[in-house]
DNA sequence: CTGAAAGCGCTAACAT
DNA sequence: ATGTTAGCGCTTTCAG
């Protein structure tokens, strides 16, 4: 049960280390019949080399990591996808962390990556979606990026300059938005969300220059925050229901809450889209689950997460491509948004 | 940016590096002025051990992997939380390894994994969950399982003795079924699954036991095989709703088809569960998403991931406890499901 | 084409 | 309480 090293392989076939590792490595030119040798001894032990000792004499890995948020929501296990897919085809093992959103969890994992050297690191939420990042975690970030090449998804550390690829939300949240007073909605509310998170600030932002520019007066609570889960979709949806002077639309933070909305407007006897329609974000495979299904903003997950990778793979290669890539996001008309009801408001 | 060491710490601090390790690993007494005189050092220099040398001396990494197939289906993510949760408490990272459900892609994690020197591998998927594995895939499991600890979730290596710990499916579907027929339904159905796939014969083996036992006759074709997405369920749904004699209800392979035979079933015209009663299995967060909502089995995803996770921490520690645990599943009855038309079937 | 030897960064005896 | 030293398993000059 010891592991077999390198050395063992050697004495065996009778040569030396080094000509074990020039046979592993294809490093060098190896006669034929002790390169034949070497193998069988290699395979008869099913050797294999430690990555540890490798990677400690090359200084490198050949290992990325991701740090996410919430793998739960399954945005994030496409943008995961798209990004291994990206970094086999570049050579690389690609580790998923899960943060759970949570700071100090995030700071661990980035320490344990460090120590263990991983070749770069791919961060998606938490922190770089607070509206106000605190100092030092801002501060960590920026100091771990001078020892490891490191691209923020979705997200950002103000002035800090790190490289980054994201979706442009408030564009998405235009064409939402846009969709539906193209549609004769003239009350459309916003929910969902949470205030100190940039991705529903960039939302509230679309949304209210959307309505500005369509000419439709802004009324102080159709913006209604609240979570980003089904449960606080469902609870938000029963309050605006609640309102007189209910709106016909409403545009979701995310795919959860739309879901949660659409539940309760069901639950009050509404149709969907005749009495009211929705609209989510991120078209994650909830949208397509659920009936009707859900027109919503596709942020293209699977490309953000290969874009992520690329950004990597060419800050790894010493290449200092800094720009920001701004990702498109793309509207999906289904069935949970129609024409306004002209008898109403 | 070329990385400081131990080393360098230590001429700074004017001791040898030997000091600088016990303070940094809590290993022997040091002064106390000359350990704050290094761990200043060490703030100021942000350094950070290199966990490559320190594993490859100490042989072992404080590392845990998992193998899954799909991490895009959310009973996945949710094994992974519980397990995640259990390794942070034992002290492991844990990192998280997609392998597609392709086997060869399986056989190159395994194998990376094991050059990393990870502690433990936790497997789920692919390979194991084949009626029939073929010899050389189930040798590879076997032959690895002699340098590195590894359990196997939900699925086996017949005849390999590997650690596992499972949900007995068999089970689940046994209750499934009873729940449709104690509705008082007679001709039901069961939908999804791909025959090479364990995790399909067992749920029919408990669907035809449940049956039987119950004195319903077992039609032929009352099972309809054809994959595990939504698409898959709402195709074979499609398929059942046009033959004549159509059950009243199906208890599906997962909550994927399940979802898929709904809206199959709603696109036909049909109330749910008025007309036709649907039981999905995994109880993944599409089951509470769904209108109405889906009553379904569930494995207890999270506490499978726990439990793996105290298996293989059993095992790394040498403690041979390789007895299978076997998980019970439980039935949630949500609004999917209701008694059957006493006028029809 | 092959071997000897140094060293990657750290820890753990063994001294002192 | 601290320093010296010998590796962990591998790759890579440098010789031959």
């Amino acid at each position: 049960m010891t592991p077999i090293t390198i050395y063992d392989i050697a004495k065996e076939a009778g040569v030396s280390s080094a000509t074990v590792s020039r046979v592993l490595n294809n490093t060098a030119p190896v006669k034929a019949s002790t390169r034949a040798k070497i193998n069988a001894i290699i395979e008869k032990h099913q050797f294999q080399p430690n990555a540890l000792a490798r990677s400690l004499l090359k200084r490198e890995t050949g290992t990325i990591a991701i740090i996410m948020p919430d793998i739960t929501n399954p945005f994030f296990p496409e943008v995961f996808r798209g990004a291994e897919n990206e970094a086999r085809k570049k050579g690389h093992t690609f580790f998923l962390c899960n943060s759970a959103g949570d700071y100090s969890r995030e700071s661990e994992y980035l320490s344990v990556l460090r120590e263990k050297r991983v070749d770069g690191i791919i961060f998606l939420g938490g922190r770089i979606n607070l509206a106000q990042c605190p100092p030092e975690l801002a501060q960590e970030m920026i100091e771990l990026s001078r020892h490891v090449p490191i691209v923020l998804v979705n997200g950002n550390i103000p002035k800090s300059g790190l490289p980054r690829v994201f979706t442009d939300e408030a564009k998405g949240a235009e064409l939402a938005t846009q969709h539906l007073i193209d549609l004769g909605h003239r009350n459309v509310a916003f929910l969902g969300g949470l205030e100190p998170f940039s991705t529903t600030t960039a939302k509230v932002k679309g949304f209210r220059a959307t309505l500005r520019r369509n000419g439709i007066p802004y009324r102080p609570n159709s913006v209604l925050y609240g979570g980003f889960s089904i449960t606080d979709g469902k609870t938000l949806m029963s309050r605006l229901l609640g309102m007189e002077d209910r709106p016909s639309a409403v545009f979701c933070v995310n795919d959860f809450t739309a879901i949660g909305a659409i539940k309760a407007a069901m639950e009050h006897g509404l149709r969907i889209p005749e009495d009211i329609s929705i609209v989510g974000f991120d078209d994650t495979l909830l949208a397509n689950a659920v009936v009707p299904e859900l027109t919503t903003v596709t942020q293209n997950a699977n490309e953000l997460g290969a874009l992520s990778v690329e950004l990597l793979h060419r800050l790894i290669t010493k290449d200092k491509a800094r720009k920001p890539i701004a990702l498109e996001p793309r509207l999906i008309v289904r069935k949970s948004t129609g024409p306004a009801n002209r008898s109403e408001g």
